[in-house]
RNA sequence: CGGGGUGUAGCUCAGUUGGAAGAGUGCACGGUUCGGGACCGUGAGGCCGGCGGUUCAAGUCCGCCCACCCCGACCA
């Protein structure tokens, strides 16, 4: 991709309005733009990132059994006055909207409700358990304040995994494989460092449910942290009782912010019980399904991505979630074959699939085309100038030395990095 | 939803006592530069958040509304 054709220009200064790192960079980056508080459009960058974070997550998802489909953002109220969510007082993130007839839609805010009825036609009999579902989809939540640029928003997308069990084993199993799955999403994604498994408010049917909190000063979670157990309980289940129960030692506690960037739950028969999913046994015996959801928010994760991973200059992307594998700068263009040159180096990676950014912008200084790329991140710099000669100087985003290496080492070494 | 703050050029902002709409940056054009946002010149770019009021006169004063940010409450 040549930079001067790109959609999302950065900009020289900050947003007036963003407070938080993640939201300042990203929109100084062109990475995302603010519709409206609380909804933003990711431009080509930012849609890079995220469908790459989309990406880990799936094949994480995949590989413990589930099943990719898509349901719909438009929802039927009926399903959910079954399981009595849909008034109001009972969920008051509704976004609800009318057909012109003048009966009432929701926007989905999740899709417990739909997925469990759906599932009513697919699962009759226990040789139909365990099944996985997951979906990419957008989730509409009317939150009364949105807060930290993408870190929490009123739209945004959701990975959500529902299970389905014929009893508590089967569920338990699962439910242990989705948490190793998760422990290798935020790895891959490089937040697992500081990523912790946490303790949280289970619900009707359960003591607890489990949310992977990430250690950050712009989290807005309150939890407590036993960093040698990697262990932490979230701020609204913290009691005596609790620290006991896990056993967890008071003194090695500390309290720290948090973001929550994913979460897993066991609803039991919390929804197959009013919207009548069930099976049959082996003995004929009619039972409801036993059911879990398991959710991420992709664009969380990859404010979360930036908030621990930045420098005063910019970002400094793993190179997992990153844009481009590198950012290729050429200078002095108008001089002299320069131009042929970057741009022969620019084929030469395309040519071996190396996803390339390349800033070939001509009256632009040095200066600016340094600064942009430590903004945007890309974890490897390259520079084709008057000064490099036959060869390609190469540069980490985190580190601050350069070294120069001939077109024959530039592909060994990006494939190691 | 309670409290605080901010709305003026694409972006970041100034605008005095109410009296001709400004700067920097970005953008376009011309020229000098060319390895860390360099410089000179010319130019385009405005519903001063909206509606109403006071006044000879409102970006400026008053009222109502809207939007955005921050703190708190809330967050299956």
């Amino acid at each position: 991709m040549k930079y001067s054709q790109l959609i999302g220009k950065t900009n020289k200064e900050s947003p007036k309005d963003e407070i938080n790192r993640s939201a300042e960079f990203l929109i100084k980056g062109g990475f995302i733009h603010k519709e409206i508080a609380g909804a933003y459009a990711f431009l080509p960058l930012g849609l890079k990132v995220l469908n790459n974070i989309v990406r880990i997550i799936r094949e994480e998802m995949n590989a413990i059994g589930g099943q990719e489909l898509f349901l719909s953002s438009l929802q039927n109220p009926e399903v959910w006055d079954k399981c009595n969510r849909w008034s109001d007082d009972s969920m008051d993130i509704w976004f609800k909207t009318k057909l012109k007839n003048g009966s009432e839609l929701g926007l989905a805010a999740t899709h417990e409700e739909p997925i469990t009825n759906l599932m009513r036609s697919q699962i009759k009999s226990y040789r139909d358990l365990p099944v996985y579902a997951f979906q990419f989809q957008t989730k509409f939540r009317n939150e009364t304040r949105v807060k930290g640029g993408i870190l929490r928003t009123r739209e945004f997308l959701m990975k959500d995994l529902y299970s389905f069990n014929k009893d508590e084993e089967g569920l338990n199993d699962f439910y242990e494989k989705a948490k190793e799955a998760y422990i290798k999403i935020f790895n891959r994604a490089g937040i697992g460092h500081k990523t912790y498994l946490t303790f949280a408010s289970g619900g009707t049917f359960s003591k607890y449910s489990h949310e992977f909190q990430t250690e950050c000063e712009a989290g807005e979670d309150t939890v407590y942290l036993d960093r040698k157990k990697r262990l932490a309980v979230n701020k609204e289940v913290f009691t005596e009782e609790v620290v006991k129960d896990l056993g967890l030692d008071r003194e090695n506690i500390e309290e720290i912010n948090a973001i929550e960037v994913g979460n897993i739950f066991k609803q039991m028969t919390k929804f197959s019980e009013p919207l009548g999913l069930s099976y049959l046994d082996s003995d004929g015996n009619k039972k409801p399904v036993i059911m879990g959801a398991y959710g991420i928010g992709p664009a969380r994760v990859m404010a979360t991505i930036v908030e621990l991973h930045h420098d005063d200059k910019g970002i400094i992307w793993p190179q997992s979630v990153s844009p481009f594998q590198v950012h290729l700068i050429g200078l002095n263009l108008e001089n002299n074959g320069a131009r042929e040159k970057a741009d022969e180096v620019y084929n030469y990676l395309k040519d071996n699939n190396i996803d390339v950014l390349y800033d070939d912008r001509i009256d632009t200084t040095t200066g600016e085309k340094f600064s942009d790329a430590d903004l945007i991140g890309i974890p490897l710099r390259l520079v084709v100038s008057k000064n490099t000669g036959e060869n390609i100087e190469i540069k980490r985003r985190q580190e601050n030395t350069v070294s120069i290496i001939s077109k024959d080492e530039l592909l060994k070494l990006i494939h190691n990095s």
